[in-house]
DNA sequence: AATAAGTTCAACCGCCCGTAG
DNA sequence: CCTACGGGCGGTTGAACTTAT
């Protein structure tokens, strides 16, 4: 059958690392660099093969990993470039500074998966269970009754039946309406718009007190400037919860395209075949952004901010005030999904998006309009649409020009050579320090958005 | 206290791609 | 053009650890 392994050619060590292996590789690497992998364990006098130190290196050793759990932030992060870049953890990593794809990919099957399907949705397709249930079964039902008992099988034996995964899911969940969890003591606000509007009651229909989520509904309209389309809040983003004191990423999100940028997250994965051609361009913005920011991100800049139409207080405690809520209940406007650009960043604002210790949030969520010709955005859809690729591409390019500013390395050197640990003894250790100081850098930079969009395009592989 | 069941995570495996010869 | 090799990636395994019974 296959070859053998390296390790059982050479009659290698295999398994669990010593400390004293661990020594000497660092020690070697740190000296030198890795140069050629299948020479280091050689040189490094190590009975290892070459892949097995390069692993060692690169999911344990290097200097610049984070260590401890992953925040919520990085957990939706995860989620949401997951949705987008499916099982690219590699691609995924290199959004998330001083995790590995390994940690990535651990984390996804042990942890998050099982919260997405606890939530009712199928961590595959980030659709809710119930609808892929129903495409399951139309599938099957087309298939020959031999092959479809069979087929099915297979289908649940992926991992988790998904029948019993929609069993397991919130009863009070009604079919038409996604759970976006929030922390406790959530209540429901949707009685919040004090000016009279009908604001974003109509989105804000159920809280499971036991299961500490609400329910939106599951279409809604987003109208800006005349046109009018529809999206459904869970397929916009998914959920989001914030909890205090877990800010890694900054305590603000925003989101931004450049209006004039178009630009395409190509899979860097040397597998031309896999190639992921997800595009955002301008010309599809305005009916869903309606208010651009050229220096607005996502999970990092302070000044701009996604008002929500629904959205959550903790406890009394919270900041949130109807403004937060009502967008001037001009439901019609683009304030449904304004996007402020507020210097004010103080936490202990009223203003404050994310002061409270958790909120449910549905970026910018669209109010509904009563629309009979507006038609639901489809899943894939979502996946390219111009609202999630801009947040997904300003986290990755104010990330990007956090690392920049970091001196320690960009895109292009995603997988860091040791020569820049070496050069960048120090960087290294920055590049571990809290997430504020890079949102900071990253805000700083933004000014130079056309710049660096275009780098951010170079680095995956388009040229504007 | 013992053991089973469940979970986490480091490491391995095998495949694919790019590249040098 | 072909082949061998190194690097990189995603999937999988299994040891270590934790929790439940």
């Amino acid at each position: 059958m296959g070859r053998h392994s390296c390790c059982y050619k050479q009659k290698l060590r295999k398994g669990l690392w010593s400390p004293e292996e661990d020594d000497k590789l660092l020690n070697y690497i740190t000296k030198h660099g890795h140069g050629c992998w299948s020479s280091v364990p050689k040189l490094a006098g190590l009975q290892r093969c070459g892949k097995s130190c390069r692993l060692r290196w690169i999911n344990y050793l290097r200097p610049d990993l984070k260590r401890g759990p992953f925040s919520q932030q990085e957990e939706n992060l995860i989620i949401e470039l997951h949705a987008v870049l499916g099982n690219r953890w590699s691609q995924i990593a290199a959004q998330l500074p001083g995790r590995t794809d390994n940690e990535i990919k651990n984390l996804w099957n042990s942890c998050i998966k099982k919260k997405l399907r606890q939530r009712g949705i199928d961590p595959n397709t980030h659709k809710p269970l119930s609808e892929v249930l129903d495409q399951d079964d139309k599938e099957i039902s087309k298939l020959s009754p031999t092959y479809k008992s069979n087929e099915k099988a297979s289908v649940g034996s992926n991992e988790l039946n998904l029948a019993e995964a929609v069993n397991s899911k919130p009863p009070a969940v009604p079919e038409n309406r996604y759970p976006v969890e929030v922390s406790s003591s959530s209540k429901v606000l949707n009685n919040n718009s004090n000016n009279g509007s009908s604001s974003s009651s109509k989105n804000l229909t159920a809280v499971n007190p036991s299961t500490q989520e609400f329910f939106l509904d599951r279409a809604c309209t987003t109208s800006h400037e005349g046109s009018t389309s529809s999206c459904r809040p869970y397929d916009l983003v998914g959920y989001f919860s914030f909890h205090q004191n877990q800010s890694n990423y900054g305590s603000d999100m925003g989101l931004a395209v450049n209006p004039n940028t178009t630009f395409s997250f190509l899979n860097q994965n040397p597998r031309s075949s896999e190639m992921l051609p997800v595009d955002f361009s301008s010309s599809m913005t305005p009916s869903l952004l309606p208010t651009m920011s050229s220096s607005s991100s996502i999970f990092t800049t302070p000044p701009t901010r996604v008002k929500p139409s629904i959205s959550l207080p903790s406890d009394n405690s919270s900041t949130w005030d109807s403004n937060t809520f009502s967008n001037n209940g001009n439901r019609s406007s683009s304030s449904n999904m304004e996007l402020q650009s507020n210097n004010n960043n103080n936490n202990n604002s009223s203003n404050s998006f994310f002061d409270s210790s958790a909120a449910a949030f549905s970026w910018g969520l669209p109010e509904p309009v009563k629309s009979d010709d507006a038609e639901e955005i489809k899943w894939s859809e979502y996946l390219h649409s111009p609202f999630l690729m801009g947040t997904t591409a300003t986290a990755i390019q104010n990330h990007h020009q956090a690392f920049q500013h970091n001196n320690t390395y960009t895109h292009d050197q995603v997988k860091p050579e040791t020569s820049q640990f070496l050069s960048n003894s120090s960087s290294a250790t920055t590049t571990t320090s809290t997430w504020h100081h890079q949102n900071q850098q990253a805000f700083q930079a933004s000014e130079m958005c056309t710049k660096d969009l275009q780098r951010l395009a170079v680095a995956f592989g388009q040229t504007l």
